[in-house]
DNA sequence: CGTGTTTGACCGGCGC
DNA sequence: GCGCCGGTCAAACACG
């Protein structure tokens, strides 16, 4: 199991402190985190004695969840970072998620390009190479190369990647460890504002690999899900990316977020400005304008949808792993769609929250 | 012909 | 101010 490296680990903020040993403990459990997942009502107390439904107990136990078992920072938190208009303009972004659990949310005074800014951030990954010798770093995203460098007392070469996506600033650096051969460290630096290109693909029958799917899959293609059923099938230690480990399920999710009003991924993607001025009007009233699917349709078209989270908040740790079952749940849906088990599980909860269990299931 | 890669040049930050 | 170094640009090139 590849553990991300001392860099990763100073470039993801650490968690906070727990409140006391036990909490800790409990943190780091899995039994702790199973048990989450298997409490009833009883285990919230007055949040199930409020008579305010299943809805309520399920946002209960996910903000419950997630605040336990993940110290990181969650799509709330990053609301709350988007929405952070505090005087130290130094403050990390993720830092500020962090603080945001803790405090009350500030108002909002919202400036998208401070925002952005704010929101760059890096972080180094420890990624294996598979057997061949190719790179398996099927993030789900396309990259395009525009440099390479060879860096002092570097025996290799670093090279430098955008995201194809023109309204995306996502980069990433890719060099060789030193002291692995068959390892390759992963900078990422900035936010993916759009879906993977592997989400597109699920809906699009597979084969090939986005728009310019046709050309030659070097270092950093966008492969299908099919694809990289086959690579798991090839090579255990092959590496599967949460963003490419969507499952039909997971898309099925994501049209019943964007279909909710309180979309908040929506308003916090519309609010950065990453959204034309009629497509946020449009998702502001989608009812005026068009139906939902149209409306989802056409984001996916221009690329721009739920993953202004970036892979830091989403799973940065699944890139590090050297193994599938880490990522077992979306894996396990996209190499049997038709799974009815593992879909009913990965879509078991309707919810307009949407909690990339992917992140939960990696955890431990 | 469109798209992506290669690679030398250029630029800015930083230390001395 | 100078040189080193990392990061980026952009023209040339490769590929399907």
């Amino acid at each position: 199991m590849e553990e991300l490296q001392g860099s990763s680990a100073a470039a993801v903020p650490p968690p906070p402190p727990p409140p006391d040993a036990d909490e800790s403990r409990r943190r780091s459990s899995k039994y702790y985190y199973c048990n989450m997942m298997t409490m009833n009502d009883d285990d919230f107390g007055d949040e199930a004695a409020d008579g305010s439904g299943a809805r309520r107990r399920q946002e209960s136990m996910v903000n419950k969840l997630i605040s336990t078992v993940y110290s990181g920072p969650t799509i709330s938190d990053i609301e709350s970072a988007l929405s952070f208009t505090g005087t130290g303009g130094d403050q990390q972004p993720i830092a500020a998620a962090m603080d945001a659990r803790n405090s009350p949310p500030p108002p909002v005074v919202f400036s998208p390009e401070k925002v952005l800014s704010k929101m760059e951030n890096k972080y180094t990954l420890k990624v294996k190479t598979c057997g061949n010798g190719g790179l398996i770093a099927e993030d789900g995203y396309k990259w395009r190369k525009y440099g390479q460098k060879s860096i002092k007392n570097s025996p290799n070469p670093r090279s430098y990647y955008r995201c194809t996506n023109p309204r995306c600033n996502a980069k990433k650096q890719v060099e060789r460890a030193t002291d692995e051969a068959d390892t390759l460290l992963v900078t990422y630096e900035g936010l993916h504002l759009h879906y993977t290109y592997s989400h597109f693909l699920l809906g699009g029958g597979g084969g090939g690999s986005s728009s310019t799917g046709s050309k030659k899959p070097k270092l950093h293609p966008c492969g299908p899900p099919a694809a990289l059923q086959e690579a798991e099938e090839e090579d255990d230690h092959h590496l599967l990316l949460h963003s490419s480990c969507r499952s039909p399920a997971q898309d099925s999710q994501e049209q019943m977020l964007l279909s909710s009003p309180a979309s908040s991924q929506h308003a916090a993607v519309a609010a950065a400005g990453c959204y034309g001025e009629e497509e946020e009007q449009q998702l502001a009233a989608p009812d005026e304008h068009r139906d939902n699917n149209s409306i989802i349709d056409d984001e996916r078209m221009n690329g721009l949808l739920e993953d202004v989270v970036p892979l830091l908040v989403r799973r940065p740790a699944c890139m590090s792993s050297s193994t599938t079952t880490s990522c077992s749940p979306p894996a396990a849906a996209a190499a049997s769609p038709s799974s009815s088990s593992s879909v009913s599980a990965w879509n078991s909860n309707h919810h307009p929250y949407y909690i990339d269990m992917a992140i939960l299931s990696n955890i431990f």
